[in-house]
DNA sequence: AGCACGCCGACT
DNA sequence: GTCGGCGTGCTC
């Protein structure tokens, strides 16, 4: 076929076709990567079509086929077009979030000096020959020393005295190892006449090389020998060394692979529930209580597809979660299991990538979000663990997708089951199942007589008027605290904010400072000293920071977030070590591993955090778990601010489940009557969500209506109030009372960027698909007004 | 997304 | 008069 349609990783709302050379066209091919112009650029695309038909306008040509072999496949590519169409977003930008940057080609301008004789016109054209006397440079270099003046660059290619060189480079660079093999039949006489420690290492080798490939340099370390017998075998023909590429792994595999657990009753029952709903639904929630022993059935489960040969996919909402349970897993399955997430390295993605393509055997692979992009081709099982965690959602760069609804439409295209886990359903999962489009198991029974923890609300108003409160710690919690940590238990105290404040005042003047980027005040970090913006990264030096009315030097602190958390603490039991877990602490690569592990050895005593606490951590001596301030979730103004707050009270409760003694939790708040609190204490979540649902349907929120939302930016206020209102008036034409706004929302300036937003609520029974493509029509109208064109607009479809 | 082109204000 | 800002439009 001699044109090519190709989908490029640019936020463009169409792809380009391209003429394929006579002598590619044998080996084209759909999902081939391919090297392309594209105005003065050049970009690796990917093969979407291949065509006969000759386009009315001109075309350019394909450069070049990376790799013969496909990195897509077409379902991946149908996949990734469902994903555009769904979540209102260019194609090209779905395929930036899909590949692993690894594949990613980059073209490099090399200018060469090829005219030694020349003498130089001007002063400039000397500096630049001066220059490239060393050797080639790389254009962009040349052109930023220049400071502009490609001119005379320019002057000298026509002269013949430089040449630009395109090269064409793609990041990843596969690993190699060296590695040594002994020569076949080596006779004893031969060993003999070796030097003592030539034969020494040369038997050595013989002797490892039985069991396993040896690499030269772990070879030379674990043997304690220098590089020079081994060079010298190699020169006598007794060694043979040989480079090779391998895959890297980080990931650290067991020795040796054990036997699955045996389920209990229990569990047997529900495994065997779950296949039976797989009967007649491909997606199942499995609403199973904390320890109750859902990893365990996930694991027979799996074993069941790996044994038929087939594909299964573990997503979790967070990254630093898939190291665990890999670890877990890795007991039985060991190098049938991968992980793949973005945090891994962009060879190691690359690399992953490729195992999966090579088809030889079926893996799980436990990922994040990202990892629905991996080249499956027999996916039989796909297992969404703590389904409700908003964090599965995608947030800035488009696609802004959803890790577990873009599961299921993997799951419906590979023709593979879906099995959604949660101790709390999301109100989404929980209202399909009523629809009846997913099936239900529930498992409510505790694993190995696990003792549900005891929940107890404290009312911090009392203390709080008769002054009796230490900063956030009520008597009642103190007490507590003392109780559980003489008992030599562990304590986990939960504040869903992190800093040390939630910003600070100027005693002088009641100013307070706020972010020169963007429309928030500053948030005080009082370990590093700094008062900083959690929108930007701007930050500033709190002990040099004067009020920017009065000049006053002196801010007290209003609110409480972890940093202070960790400092009252101290200041109360200084004899139990505590630690603290939350964004900033967690920045290193393994911090977040090390500030567990020190807690689940008993090194430290109490461990603070924010909700990072709350996802499938199991600790087996916590007597005690606290919410500092349950007000602070309650009234996060947010419509699913009910739901998330039971969701994480009773994800962080859970934590104080042990064996054999009841595990306590001390919820403090204002308001003890609050509805979601008694409904927490007493684990209901069906009356919570008959009663979020009702709300949902009043006020036209999903899951009982589709919603999405009409982001508008632009570095002028005016400029994108005036097209919010425009774009605002045109949907209203089309949706009626649907379209909420524009309105300005509660940050309302990020990163000098002004901010606007648009809300759009839509029936269950019209056509969403429809709602989208009379969107976009609108999003396309406003952008083609004079003054728009600039303006940035982007949908988030059902957002979070 | 990048990049060039072109139109307007403000400085050597 | 030119430099550089940004708004506009185009890329197969
Ligand atoms: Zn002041
Ligand atoms: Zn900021």
């Amino acid at each position: 076929m001699p044109y090519a349609i190709i989908v490029l990783p640019i936020a463009q709302q169409s792809c380009y076709t391209y003429e394929v050379p006579v002598s590619f066209q044998k080996e084209i091919q759909i999902g081939q990567q391919v090297v392309v112009p594209l105005g003065r650029k050049f970009y690796g695309g990917i093969v979407l079509k291949l065509s006969e038909d000759k386009p009315s306008y001109p075309t350019k040509s394909i450069i070049s086929i990376w790799d013969k072999k496909p990195i897509v496949s077409s379902e991946q590519i149908a996949f990734w077009k469902w994903m555009a169409s769904y979540y209102m977003c260019a194609l090209g930008e779905v395929m930036t979030a899909a590949l692993p940057a690894g594949f990613r080609i980059e073209s490099e301008h090399k200018v060469h000096l090829t005219k030694t004789d020349y003498i130089p016109d001007s002063e400039t054209e000397r500096l630049i020959i001066d220059a490239l006397q060393h050797g080639a440079l790389d254009l962009k270099t040349l052109d930023e020393s220049l400071g502009g003046k490609l001119e005379v660059l320019k002057a000298l290619l026509e002269k013949e005295v430089v040449q630009i060189h395109t090269q064409h480079n793609q990041r990843f660079k596969p690993k190699e190892v060296v590695f040594l093999y002994p020569r076949e039949n080596i006779t004893t006489e031969e060993i003999n006449k070796l030097s003592e420690l030539q034969s020494h290492v040369l038997l050595r080798l013989i002797d490892l090389s039985k069991t396993e490939k040896v690499s030269k340099s772990k070879f030379l370390e674990e043997e304690g020998v220098t590089e020079s017998p081994i060079k010298t075998l190699i020169k006598k023909e007794f060694i043979i060394s040989q480079k090779e590429k391998v895959y890297r792994h980080s990931f650290k595999y067991p020795k040796e692979t054990k036997p699955l657990y045996e389920l209990s009753e229990i569990q047997q029952q529900k495994y065997g529930e779950i296949k039976k709903q797989f009967e007649t639904h491909s997606t199942v929630l499995l609403h199973g209580i904390t320890s109750s022993g859902k990893t365990e059935i996930y694991t027979h489960l799996i074993a069941k597809e790996l044994e038929k040969g087939r594909f299964v996919l573990f997503l979790l909402p967070e990254i630093a979660l898939t190291t665990q349970l890999a670890e877990r897993l890795a007991i039985f399955f060991g190098k049938q299991l991968l992980v793949y997430h973005s945090k891994y390295s962009t060879n190691e993605r690359v690399e992953v990538w490729r195992k999966l393509q090579a088809k030889d055997k079926p893996y799980v692979v436990i990922g994040a979000r990202s990892a629905i992009f991996l080249p499956f081709h027999d996916l039989g099982l796909i297992v969404v663990d703590e389904e409700h965690e908003p964090s599965f959602k995608q947030q800035d760069p488009a696609p802004r997708y959803h890790g577990r609804d873009a599961a299921i439409y993997l799951a419906y295209l590979q023709n593979s089951k879906v099995l959604l886990g949660s101790a709390t359903p999301s109100l989404e999962s929980y209202f399909n199942v009523q629809l009846g489009k997913y099936g239900l198991v529930e498992l409510f029974q505790r694993y190995q007589d696990i003792l549900p923890p005891e929940i107890i609300l404290i009312d911090s108003t009392e203390a709080s008027r008769k002054k009796r409160m230490k900063g956030l710690f009520t008597p009642e919690l103190i007490k507590a605290m003392n109780e559980t940590l003489e008992n030599g238990e562990q304590v986990i105290l939960f504040q869903n904010r992190r800093g040390y404040s939630y910003f600070v005042k100027c005693e002088n003047c009641d100013t307070i400072p706020h972010c020169p980027n963007c429309d928030v005040s500053l948030s005080l970090h009082k370990y590093a000293n700094t008062l900083d913006c959690h929108y930007c990264n701007y930050s500033i030096s709190y002990a040099k920071h004067k009020c920017g009315e009065c000049q006053g030097e002196d801010f007290s602190t209003i609110g409480i977030g972890t940093e202070q958390i960790e400092e009252q603490t101290t200041a109360l039991f200084p004899n139990y070590l505590s630690d603290r877990i939350d964004w900033d602490t967690t920045t290193g690569k393994h911090s977040y591993e090390k500030i567990l592990s020190k807690f689940k050895n008993g090194e430290t005593k109490i461990l603070i955090g924010t909700q990072m606490l709350a996802k499938g951590l199991d600790f087996d001596n916590v007597g005690l778990v606290a919410i500092l301030n349950a007000d602070l979730l309650l009234h996060y103004p947010d419509f699913r601010a009910y739901e998330r707050s039971f969701q994480l009270l009773l994800q962080v409760s859970g934590r104080a489940g042990r064996k054999k003694k009841q595990g306590k939790v001390l919820i403090q708040t204002y308001k003890p009557k609050h509805p979601v609190l008694k409904l927490v204490k007493e684990s209901a979540y069906t009356p919570l969500y008959n009663q979020q649902i009702r709300e949902r349907n009043a006020f036209h929120y999903p899951p009982v209506y589709y919603m999405m939302k009409i982001k508008l930016k632009h570095k002028n206020k005016q400029k994108v109030e005036e097209a919010a209102y425009l774009l605002g008036e045109d949907l209203k034409n089309i949706f009626g009372a649907r379209t909420y706004g524009a309105h300005t929302p509660l940050v309302s300036r990020v990163k000098n960027f002004y901010l606007q937003e648009i809300i759009l609520k839509i029936e269950r029974k019209s056509s969403y698909a429809k709602a989208k493509q009379l969107t976009s029509e609108a999003i396309s109208r406003v952008k083609q007004t004079k003054g728009f064109s600039s303006i940035h607009i982007g949908a988030d479809v059902d957002v979070f």
